[in-house]
DNA sequence: ATAATTGCAAAGCGTTTGCACCCTG
DNA sequence: CAGGGTGCAAACGCTTTGCAATTAT
């Protein structure tokens, strides 16, 4: 096991319970995950393991990223219709910017909204439970090109 | 062609440009929705127009609501994963609060997070062409039952 | 008339699942 | 050795598309 795959598994002890193996084949998802600028793809993330010469099935991809979003060890994104996008993510409530032209995603530190949320809830009789704010534009390096 | 059928047709004049006909089916598909309390999924609209006895395919109810959506006449919003919902929308930049149990959806008038948005973005040399906001949680409704 | 639109069924696509084999603990 | 995990292929659910028949202008 690669030193590279050793530092994952410490992230993977620490965020999973137990009952869930540290396999090789989650480990390969999580360092792909965790070399990923941008977020990606379950299809992405296949790709990237058979380019590198992991043989690793789709399903087996499919599975583990399902086992990591339940756990909240990576956040799982909808900006793209008709398919999911993940990303390794820092723990607490947070938004997103996102690139449309290259899908870099960037993270925002805090969420100052919280107040808006609850006041504009409370005149619906809403009671909120969640949100999610998603800000699409350019990056400084698109904006650039 | 029946009374509220023509009143949709109005809609659908002013808000469609030429060369796009305002076809029974599209009328069906404008009504269904402005019925909807709720949004609706394509299948929905479709199931909705059967129980009344209306035949009208449902790669139809797909295409109307591809027009309508370039029009912009309705939104589409992403928050059931996997498929896509559909809601006839109040014109300019408003956010949304979705009931988790039923489904509804409520529009909430004016948008407060726009200075946020755009100084945060600012700090990471992002520029900002749009944005989303969900708010998850229940509504009143439910909240009591 | 003629160009847009419909309906149906087939194809596409991303995702999930059943099941036999494999591996970790 | 027992129970989770994997791989493959088949199954799925939503959406799109090809094409001949139909309809609006």
């Amino acid at each position: 096991m690669s030193r590279a795959q050793d530092s994952e598994r410490a992230l993977f002890e620490r965020l999973l319970g137990t009952g869930v193996r540290p396999t090789k084949q989650r480990l390969l998802v999580l360092e792909t995950l965790a070399a990923e600028p941008h977020d990606a793809t379950a299809q992405e993330i296949h790709a990237r393991l058979r380019e590198r010469g992991e043989k690793v099935g789709l399903a087996t991809v499919y599975r583990a990223l399902a086992v990591l979003r339940e756990r909240e060890v990576v956040d799982e994104l909808a900006h793209r219709t008709g398919e999911s996008c993940y990303r390794l993510c820092s723990p607490g409530h947070h938004h997103h910017l996102v690139c449309s032209r290259c899908h870099r995603v960037e993270e925002l530190e805090g969420c100052q909204i919280d107040t808006w949320v609850t006041e504009a809830s409370k005149t619906h009789g809403f009671h909120p439970a969640s949100h999610t704010v998603e800000v699409v534009g350019l990056c400084a390096e698109c904006l650039a090109a």
